[in-house]
RNA sequence: GCCCUUGUAGUAUAGCCCGGUCUAGAAUUCGGCCCUGUCACGGCUGAGACGCGGGUUCAAAUCCCGCCGAGGGCGCCA
């Protein structure tokens, strides 16, 4: 069966009237009026309308809505309302037939809700608000790939099965590795920050795991992260790095993407930078200020960064926390060794990111494992590397599906990400 | 782990609070008939649902209990 296409439906245009055309899509609507037919037949591309009259009825045989078809026919003018040009159809070939009933509507009209849509997801991909969506999320990844490799990063792939648990804080999930103890990769930061020896300034953008029961629209038990780790950089500098990155991935999605814009119904709104940074000794001031007590040291629970998410709404960064706050490798500060060169970019309440300066001295590196009640012994492949001529080094990790939802303007990670993972979800 | 909300045709919903009028309504989808410029085409017509189990009651979509499913929040989340 030959099932090639001359044109891409936006290939289509007006002026291309009385040439003979081919082209391939689903049949979006299918309007009959006795004697003659109208057709909307969508690509990835565009619409356009076919129409079918007098002899040429019968091609509408055994014709229905999201059947994906092959039509050749001749370009005329229309007198439609929202195409200037359509399809005279000559020959419709149906090259998969849809089934009825389907188990959403993918036209649209009737939002299906997240739960059915989920369920279907590839027949969700037809509606044009979900496609915009994850087009808006390949010009993302598209765009966070240029800058960092305008900047010399290198972009890597490290294992998501790993062979010990050794971090500690968030749970992992277990693994039978022919017979042994595996686990699946939370973060990349033992990794990433070994590459930085010969590559310098890595990032890998991948999925991780938590096995944390976790029931909200921010987590996920399958996720997305962008990891940078650079080199001869402080926090400040991987700080200026991210920042670049969130305002280039709105001005690109912006400007670049005014059809998907429209049929998710959020304009993209370019942030003011810089973005503020806000000290975690500022922000248990301003808390004070509202009347919310906390000590230094203590973390920030989600309705302490609800109070300062509503005092800064957009973009910011919290910067410099207490150590005891932070993990093993994060590296202190020199005028003040119980605060670190760490920061979080919150966007509001919603932590996107995390990072700081890295330790680099193995024994440093060491003393705080033990510290932290870790055992040295667990990290020793590890701890090698930084007897290699480890650089000094910072990094961060981003939360690729929490940036989406901030781009789009909704709350819960499931509507970017195809097949979500979490606690209750599995399957498809 | 805790809390709240929710489950009616393929989809999305009305009805539930206050039991009887529900033979469960409208929309869309789907089938049949009519229609040569529709564009959410239109007209006529037909098909299609109360998550499962138990209880209360003369009577349950409606009230109660259990189970299952779903949505959301808290906590957890180096």
């Amino acid at each position: 069966m030959d099932i090639s296409r001359t044109h891409l439906i936006e290939d289509l245009n007006s002026s291309m009237e009385g040439q003979d055309v081919l082209f391939g899509g689903w049949i979006v609507d299918l309007r009959k009026l006795g004697k003659m037919a109208f057709l909307t037949v969508r690509d990835v591309t565009g619409m356009c309308q076919v129409i079918v009259k007098g002899d040429s009825m019968a091609l509408l045989e055994g014709l229905n809505r999201q059947s994906v078809v092959r039509i050749s026919g001749k370009i005329q003018a229309s007198k439609a309302k929202d195409f200037d040009f359509e399809v005279s159809a000559i020959e419709i070939q149906i090259l998969a037939k849809a089934e009825y009933p389907l188990p959403i509507d993918p036209i649209g009209r009737l939002e299906s809700d997240i739960d059915n849509r989920l369920n279907s997801r590839a027949l969700d991909m037809r509606n044009q608000k979900t496609a915009s969506i994850f087009k808006l999320r390949s010009q993302v990844l598209a765009s966070i790939r240029e800058t960092l490799i305008k900047r010399k990063f290198i972009e890597i792939n490290t294992p998501k099965i790993i062979g010990s648990a050794s971090e500690g804080g968030a749970d992992l999930f277990n693994l039978d590795y022919f017979g042994k103890q595996a686990y699946l990769a939370q973060s990349p930061q033992l990794y990433k920050e070994q590459m930085t020896i010969g590559l310098e300034r890595v990032f890998e953008i991948s999925s991780f795991y938590r096995a944390e029961k976790s029931h909200t629209g921010r987590h996920l038990s399958e996720f997305t992260s962008v990891d940078i780790e650079a080199a001869m950089m402080d926090y400040t500098d991987v700080m200026n790095v991210l920042e670049s990155i969130v305002v280039d991935v709105f001005k690109n999605t912006a400007e670049n993407s005014k059809t998907e814009q429209e049929e998710i119904g959020h304009e993209i709104k370019i942030p003011n930078s810089p973005f503020e940074r806000v000290t975690y000794t500022q922000a248990l001031e301003e808390l004070g200020n509202m009347d919310i007590k906390l000590e230094f040291g203590e973390d920030l629970q989600d309705s302490h960064l609800r109070s300062l998410g509503d005092k800064h709404p957009g973009f910011f960064f919290l910067t410099d926390w207490p150590m005891k706050l932070k993990p093993f490798y994060i590296h202190e500060k020199d005028d003040d060794p119980t605060l670190s060169r760490s920061f979080d970019l919150q966007y509001g309440y919603l932590e996107l990111s995390s990072g700081g300066r890295r330790l680099h001295d193995p024994e440093q590196l060491k003393s705080r494992l033990k510290e932290q009640d870790l055992d040295p012994s667990n990290f020793e492949e590890h701890l090698k590397t930084f007897g290699w001529g480890m650089p000094p080094h910072s990094g961060w990790g981003m939360g690729l599906d929490r940036l989406m939802t901030v781009l789009i303007g909704i709350d819960n990670v499931r509507e970017v990400v195809l097949y979500p993972r979490d606690p209750d979800r599995l399957k498809p």
